[in-house]
DNA sequence: CCGACGCGTCAGGGTTGCGTCAAGGACGTC
DNA sequence: GACGTCCTTGACGCAACCCTGACGCGTCGG
């Protein structure tokens, strides 16, 4: 897995990592490249916060040894705007020090010396649970000006009124809309709504092809929303 | 700190314990009963899922030694219907072991002997961030023409009188409230309300969704709010 | 000029999925 | 131990959907 996401690749993850001792920086931020994360690194308390303020990163990973603050104020002046998640790096075993960290906000705490595969494991956690609030929109929606489709609702709107799709009709339009202004093979398409197996049954492509139209476009016989590239493929426009 | 939400007095929060050491079930619902939680108590991966399905719990604590079952199995389990933090306790101390857990779905990984104060510090920062997708909704009550819905109070008013509901349908208007105007399929709604293993039973959905329309709709053969999408789910409109 | 090919359109038939009803059984209450 | 409520399960009719084949049209190449 190279994406630390997992998923789609989609705009990269960022770190903001805050430590004073540079060869920690320096480990965390060298394997965290290396995994497609973007990295900031901060070495004081101040920094973090202003890269913080300005940077906008997806997960903070933070050192509570710091030169010029205590840790957990950092911890608390992050807490003040944003719940971007904090993973606590610390030398100090103690519960009372993981109990007043976690408790001033921060998401995870690890000991060092600590092993960087679990580290990374519980950085992704982190950015896992904070994905629907903290990067993705609710409502993906694609208009023309003849309709509207939510692909989140499952929702297709046209004239002041929903359009009724049936199951295979709305997979097929959900394929092509996932890719807008690009074209779709005609293999392609079969494969993602009718199984693998089905990569040459063109005609099945034809008569779906012509329900959307005549569900969808203004007028089904000069299509302008749903492109036939002969020979290749369907594409669909804005 | 008595109410472990550190907040406003909500209703409790729910914890799942599951292990299959007596004693340390004992110890944990102590000492969770104390800090006011709700708790329920598991000893094997099937009974925890099931429960998990049925209670709704805010937070698990997962042991991953369970006699019946992997642990990492009964986190995919849950993974496939909720997002409800999971805390993973383990004897093994192995990175792998760790990042596994953790990449198949687990918010936290403490390792036994552990500190009951680190595990309660662990378990609150667990809840605290799932708190706005969990409980911050902001529309308590939902309206229509015909009936009126309080999520909170548990409630549905109708033409001026309280509607008995049974707690399967009342489970399964949660679901399609909480997503009004969104499509939910018929797995979702069946995991949701039925459990993981019964995400193909769709007479069970056929049955209730009539016995909601019957109490609810003005038309209940000709539903306006709970529409059908024939092959793909169900839908609730205002 | 003619045939081949790809695409759009239409209509019929098999199959699937949904709504409805009713009966059996588990559970808790009195 | 009797009663009532709720959940489960099966059967049946009906509507909707998916597949399939046939036909017409336009384009391209021989």
């Amino acid at each position: 897995m190279l994406s630390p996401t997992g998923g789609t690749p989609r705009t990269p993850t960022r770190v903001l990592v805050v430590d004073d001792e540079p060869q920690i920086v320096r480990a965390l931020v060298i394997n965290l490249k290396a995994r497609k994360y973007e990295v900031d690194a901060a070495a004081d308390g101040r920094s973090a916060l202003d890269l913080a303020a300005s940077r906008h990163p997806d997960v903070v990973v933070l050192d509570l040894g710091l030169p010029d603050m205590d840790g957990v104020e950092v911890i608390r002046g992050l807490r003040g705007w944003t719940r971007v998640p904090i993973l606590v790096l610390s030398a100090r075993h103690s519960s009372d020090e993981k109990v007043e960290a976690l408790d001033a906000g921060a998401d995870d705490y690890v000991t060092k010396p600590f092993g960087m595969d679990e580290l990374l494991a519980r950085l992704r956690a982190a950015v896992r649970r904070a994905e629907p609030t903290g990067g993705g929109e609710d409502d993906v929606t694609v208009e023309t000006d003849a309709f509207t489709v939510d692909l989140v609702a499952k929702k297709v709107h046209r004239a002041g009124r929903d359009v009724r799709l049936t199951p295979t009709e709305w997979h097929l339009l959900e394929v092509l809309v996932r890719n807008t202004g690009r074209l779709v093979s005609q293999k392609q398409l079969l494969q993602e709504v009718w199984g693998p197996s089905y990569g040459t049954e063109t005609n099945y492509l034809r008569v779906y092809m012509a329900q959307l139209r005549r569900k969808l476009e203004a007028d089904p016989s000069h299509p302008r929303h749903f492109v036939t590239e002969p020979g290749m493929g369907y594409r669909f426009e804005k």
